[in-house]
DNA sequence: CCGATATACTCACTGAGTGACTAGCATTAT
DNA sequence: ATAATGCTAGTCACTCAGTGAGTATATCGG
């Protein structure tokens, strides 16, 4: 019956999504709203995305949907997490998140919301934790560029802009840190 | 008979494929060992899923595929790019690289492989448009930064990021040039 | 009363990506 | 000699990502 694998991964959109419900139940089109306005400069996802993950929530037991029959509007569906969503979430919310560009903009982006939202007192670890994360990873990488071949043009240039973004994320996280007080 | 709707974004797969067939015809397991080491640094795509887009680049008409007997070796499938396939490998190699971050690594990063390849002479061109294009995106999304009000502190620091990481890439496109002597 | 816009959701689809599986051949270790 | 390992070559069935068209009601200005 419950579907055998769970892909999704950590830069899934059913995280914010989840974590929205927990901090408060909605129904989809609402719950879509606030996704836009307030997480909307690193996550755009269509409508009918939204009411896909929200199926897929459900079928897994993340979250339960019930009719609300409030008369004068379009009949609608109020979403709320069960115990098991809010464990999925939190579990995701204590793992360390990639140090590739997209998953600090838009993995740690995320988990740093709704740690500030929920667990205030832990952001600040949360930053000191991605930035030596992220230290490892510039290192690894620059390691990588020095064992390329110099023939590997493009594989180079590749490596070189890895470089420069990570190095630009360093700089900007010790500002993430503002939002904190 | 022929699928309504070709979907596939500008980032997709199917175009580094599509132009390692174009530059050689040859079979799946080979062509995937080209793609991870030529350009290994930016596409990173299983096997299973090269075969898969050579199934759907067949049944678009854009490559054939033949059984090829070979005595001795496991029967393999010899694909080779139609008319057709190269149209829209031109298509795409010719619009304009998007400028978020990762169609910079990805999708310019392959169109400047392949423009190196096939049209060298096109490659400053390429590189100075893309310098161009993204002095524009910074321009917005300075823009959009100073609209958006201070208390969106999460929308803040992502939109303050997208700044650092444009700004490190345009320090980075000049280096390109250097590919090119 | 009419049309535009906002609310609220469904459906059918293409495309991205994974992981388990099959099978032949060659090399290496025992 | 043979058993184990690993490379070559590919298939299959699946989940997840994301789109676009379509349905239907409510609200509000003119």
């Amino acid at each position: 019956m419950s579907p055998k694998h769970t892909y999704a991964s950590r830069l899934s959109p059913e995280y914010p999504l989840l974590g929205l419900l927990i901090q408060q139940p909605a129904h989809g089109y609402s719950l879509h709203q606030r996704l836009t306005t307030d997480l909307g400069q690193f996550w755009r996802i269509s409508l009918s995305q939204a009411y896909n993950i929200l199926k897929r929530l459900e079928t897994h037991g993340f979250i339960i949907g019930q009719m609300q029959e409030h008369v004068g509007t379009p009949a609608r569906r109020h979403f709320e997490a069960t115990p098991k969503g809010v464990k999925r979430f939190e579990e995701w919310l204590f793992t360390p998140s990639g140090s590739s560009v997209r998953a600090i903009r838009v993995e740690f982006l995320t988990r740093l919301y709704f740690t500030l939202a929920i667990y205030k007192e832990r952001a600040s670890h949360l930053i000191d934790e991605q930035i030596t994360e992220n230290h490892k990873h510039l290192e690894i990488i620059k390691g990588a560029l020095d064992l390329l071949p110099l023939d590997q043009t493009i594989n180079r240039l590749a490596l070189e802009l890895r470089v420069r973004q990570l190095e630009s994320i360093l700089d900007w996280l010790p500002q993430c840190s503002t939002a904190l007080g």
